[in-house]
DNA sequence: TGTACATCAGTGAACGCGCGTTCACTGATGTAC
DNA sequence: TGTACATCAGTGAACGCGCGTTCACTGATGTAC
């Protein structure tokens, strides 16, 4: 990703990418400004032409994340359909393969210390990847019987508590933890029990 | 926690306690071994009087962490007897309790990027702290129809997951997300629902 | 089509900063006789 | 009890480093006439 002459063209783009490999090797901790510019050919100094500095480049690839986290979402509840539990478990896979498939995004958005409200375009992109889920979660509690149904943002923050842990725990080799099975096993099976528990799924099923 | 005379007295302790402070704080990123050694009243030299360096300094605090919330488990487990579903509970209860009362051991744990195989002590710490779970899940494991077990270790896994996802997500302030619910309750609730799914509770329960 | 000029997107040098680490040192403590 | 001396646990100055940020600048691009 180096600049062809004076005049990158899209400098924007190629630091928010080279943000995003650096905090996926590194975490953000190991993230530099210096370094991201380093990486696009540029000087620091050009970074300014874009981001206000880096926090706002560390943000803006954390919203970057929630749009693509929100779009999968979506498309994967969609797709689960015509059974809401169906759609349901679609989202939790979903939750999982978005956090293989961009690392860098995943740290950005939950472990770089980022607030949330920092932007309104962050704060309206993270809106709408979590009304996903919980939408989901609302479509579901409609099938459990009225007098034990917990409120579905709780089961919806359940769902996500589970995704959130294993992705940190197992998904990745951080702890030092081996993961004794696959973390998409993990998941799913763990999802399975829950929505058992929940009365979704029949004892025999 | 200033230091009297020349000598300090008992300035690995206080280290290690500034040290949690900061991480406490400011997050393992901020941490910076000169702050520690400035809280304690001292030169950053003469940190090296009693640690490798910086990350060594984090490798006890986490190895502590871990030593503590070993005995807490084992307390809490013990404590659930004699039914081991209860002490199963109790176990879950701990885990965020713990959470929530070291959180500087917590975040120099899970979150520091530190690897568990760091040091021999360490890693027999968080074997140890580990292995307690695990315990209490094989018990409660022979409460279920072998033929639809999941293996122990599974579960263990599952209960840590949703115990770190709720601390992770809801049980801090961090991503501006406000939780919904107290996070205690959000724990509690998921692991009764996951419990009965796993057959372990009746229904009317 | 050509020229003048405004705007844009970079440069590169400089800044002050605090960091982790090293080193030779020295003050305080404890022990042997 | 007193003295000599080894050991221990700090000091403080120095180092090189890379960071984020600023500034006046300049080369490239695009637009008006």
């Amino acid at each position: 990703m180096a600049k062809k002459g004076y005049h990158h063209g899209d400098l924007k783009r190629a630091l928010v990418d080279g943000a995003l490999r650096l905090i996926e090797e590194k975490g953000p901790t190991g993230f530099t400004l210096s370094e991201a510019a380093r990486e696009a050919g540029v000087t620091p100094a050009a970074v300014y032409r874009h981001f206000d500095g880096r926090e706002d480049l560390i943000a803006e690839a954390a919203r970057q994340g929630f749009e693509i986290f929100a779009d999968l979402m979506d498309y994967a509840y969609d797709k689960g359909q015509p059974s809401a539990l169906a759609a349901f478990e679609a989202c939790g896979r979903a939750y999982l393969a978005f956090a293989r498939k961009y690392p860098g995004h995943y740290v950005a958005m939950f472990e770089s210390g980022i607030g949330i409200q920092r932007t309104p375009d962050l704060h309206a992109a993270a809106t709408r990847a979590m009304g996903v889920l919980e939408r989901a979660a609302e479509e579901l509690a409609a099938h459990i019987p009225a007098d034990r149904r917990p409120p579905p943002q709780m089961f919806s923050a359940h769902i996500w508590a589970m995704s959130h842990g294993v992705v940190e725990l197992f998904a990745r080799g951080s702890p030092g933890t081996r993961s004794p099975f696959p973390p998409e096993d993990l998941l799913e099976s763990g999802i399975g029990i829950y929505l058992r528990g929940l009365g979704l799924i029949r004892p025999d099923e």
